[in-house]
RNA sequence: GCGGGUGUAGCUCAGUUGGUUAGAGUAUCGGCCUGUCACGCCGAGGGUCGCGGGUUCGAGUCCCGUCACUCGCGCCA
């Protein structure tokens, strides 16, 4: 018999009845009856009852011994009973009648029960993530997150991809997020950086003429978390493809990710591929207020600056006269609603440091609100008209410069769709965001900058950038979204070396701050590059949409807390003085507050 | 960096207007119990009320500071 188990806790049923067996596991939980015990043992794979009955050698043994101890249990399978069967458990039927039991690790007392859904601080589940990971809610999520990675990567070789593993040491990329540095113990004061998306090395792969690439790829950026951004690392799944127009990326993709949602989605709605709506970002912006709609959310915004270019509401006039604008997000059946409700959305935006935002009621045709009472019945029942809202429905009003308010309403919309319960949980609502503006302009720097991606093309190529106004180009640039999440990012890239160069120059670098920069890709472009483009999609994050979580913490085996700690094996941690003397670096403590220390 | 929430037994939580010895469930330990499956019953141990300061006759409760965890803003091409 083998040394461990015949069979593993999940296996046994009604068919080995008579058998003599052996099973190893954990104590999941245990019932003394006196004269007779009961013993949940668990492994990855289920749970079987062990009893051990009056008269037993084993009974006292396992009476004492604490829960999450791992035992090697050998006995015959019998029948429970008639009046004993649990029909929850699929071992229910049956039960092993301890002969011989092995201790193989004794627990301590727990610091975080294994057994039950209760929920436990944050920094105790991190801390001791073995335990937290035992548990059926979390082990089941990692689990789904090996289905989902494996599902796709069948679905991407099917699709002729092929995959690659990239550098995970490598340079520093000026663009974009914070980058990790590691230090170089040959080259003194230089780093090496982890990739914060191998975008670089993919590009490359395509101008060495491998047609389709993708990888489950690590990605690193050192920037403060979210509930749906790790801190630190997270994993994409990266694709790259040659002579591709955006539309084929699209149509390519779409079954892959409308495949694996539905192969997970246990039997929710999703999108289905082929009809993912392609809305361009400025309609984005316009009627759902984000650049990652909701689209489970039925509420759509209006702009109705034209209704208050001259109005009783001074302070709307005021606004549109001075070049901002007034957005509505319906409020419907919201006749019955207590006037608490619309100042509870107002102090809501003020607390989110928004100016402020407006309402009307209206309750039987009859308008509430002082906007509505300034703006006048007539004016009303025009605006009313327009938006098609009905004789019991209120509305919200965002007003001022055009991007705050189009940020107001967008969150605005979320709340009152929260609010009125307006958002069918089983859906997966996929689209495409597309038409991303190339460049946009810093406020802070007060100067033109790139908006997305450096590296995508600009619609309209060469001779937009030498004619157009920069900050009417688009880029084929596109998201692909996801009930309010961005679960990918990508574009068509831009292969020729003089339109890189040109499009650089419109934010203030030199062709030979390009050469300096993407060295290695600028040079790749000079010796025959295909057109391309691909994206990237967030494995985190649409694993957490499928197993429900609300959070990537319950979807990773070993995340950081929020401070990019480590706190299972302690990261990060302090160097021996020895390692920094071979790495040529001396650690400069940053200068403490005032009142603080000696 | 900024704002919100939380912090009371190993764990989950209650704790009234500031008022006597800070409670319950669970876990742990001891006892009882022959069919449970979140078994049940009796008992015991277990507390720096996150930490520091202040107000007060008196602080878990009020005030200030600080720390931890978390959500959001900034940030994240």
């Amino acid at each position: 018999m083998h040394a461990y188990r015949t069979h593993n806790c999940g296996a046994l049923t009604k068919e080995n009845i008579g058998e003599t067996v052996r099973l190893s596991g954990w104590i999941h939980r245990k019932r003394d009856h006196g004269g007779v015990l009961f013993v949940d043992l668990r492994d990855h794979y289920g749970m079987t009852q062990v009893v051990a009955k009056e008269g037993s050698e084993w009974l006292d043994l396992l009476d004492h011994m604490p829960n999450e101890s791992v035992l090697t249990v050998t006995g015959e399978v019998v029948y429970r009973g008639d009046d004993a069967v649990n029909p929850k458990l699929a071992t229910g039927e049956i039960e092993v009648v301890a002969d011989d039991v092995v201790v193989q690790s004794r627990a301590k007392e727990l610091p975080l029960p294994v057994a039950g859904e209760q929920e436990y601080p944050e920094d105790i589940r991190l801390k001791y993530r073995f335990l937290d990971l035992r548990r059926e809610t979390l082990h089941k999520n990692i689990m789904t997150r090996v289905a989902v990675v494996s599902d796709m990567r069948e679905r991407m070789k099917a699709a002729g991809f092929n995959e690659f593993s990239t550098p995970i040491l490598t340079a520093s990329s000026p663009e974009g997020a914070r980058d990790f540095l590691v230090p170089s113990r040959i080259h003194a004061g230089k780093f090496y950086a982890l990739p914060q998306a191998p975008q670089q090395y993919k590009q490359l792969l395509m101008v060495a003429g491998f047609d389709r690439y993708f990888q489950i790829a690590p990605c690193f950026r050192d920037e403060d978390p979210r509930a749906d951004r790790l801190p630190g690392e997270f994993y994409q799944l990266d694709l790259e493809m040659s002579f591709v127009t955006q539309e084929e990326v699209w149509d390519t993709m779409e079954p892959v990710i409308a495949g694996t949602f539905e192969a997970f989605a246990n039997g929710k709605h999703v999108t289905p591929s082929g009809s993912f709506p392609r809305i361009p970002y400025a309609e984005a912006m316009l009627k759902y207020g984000s650049d990652k709609p909701d689209l489970r959310n039925p509420l759509i915004i209006t702009d109705v600056t034209s209704h208050f270019t001259t109005s009783g509401f001074g302070l709307f006039e005021k606004i549109v006269g001075s070049g901002g604008v007034v957005r509505v997000i319906p409020a419907p059946n919201t006749h019955e609603k207590s006037r608490k409700f619309f100042d509870d959305m107002n102090d809501w935006a003020r607390k989110e440091g928004f100016a402020g935002l407006g309402y009307v009621t209206c309750k039987g045709g009859e308008f509430g609100g002082p906007i509505a009472k300034n703006h006048g019945q007539e004016g009303m029942e025009a605006l009313y008209a327009e938006l098609g809202l009905g004789e019991n429905d209120g509305c919200f009003f965002a007003a001022g410069k055009e991007s705050d308010a189009a940020k107001l309403a967008g969150a605005a919309r979320i709340r009152v769709g929260e609010q009125l319960d307006l958002i069918d949980k089983d859906r997966f609502e996929l689209a495409w965001i597309i038409d991303f503006p190339f460049y946009e302009y810093d406020e802070d720097e007060k100067k033109v900058d790139f908006s997305h991606n450096p590296f995508s093309m600009p619609q309209g190529g060469q001779e937009a950038l030498e004619t157009q106004d920069p900050l009417t180009i688009n880029a084929y640039q596109y998201d692909l979204v996801c009930n309010g999440y961005e679960i990918a990012s990508g574009s068509i890239r831009n292969h020729k070396p003089e339109t890189m160069v040109k499009a650089f120059e419109i934010v203030g670098l030199s062709k030979a701050d390009v050469e300096e920069q993407f060295g290695g890709m600028y040079r790749a472009f000079q010796y025959g590059a295909p057109p391309h483009g691909g994206m990237a999609a967030g494995v985190d994050r649409i694993v957490m949409l499928l197993c429900g979580a609300q959070n990537l913490r319950e979807i990773t085996l070993f995340p950081m807390n929020q401070k990019a700690e480590d706190l299972l094996m302690g990261a990060p941690s302090k160097p021996e003085p020895k390692q920094l003397r071979e790495l040529h670096l001396r650690v400069v403590e940053p200068v403490k507050k005032e009142g603080e220390g000696a």
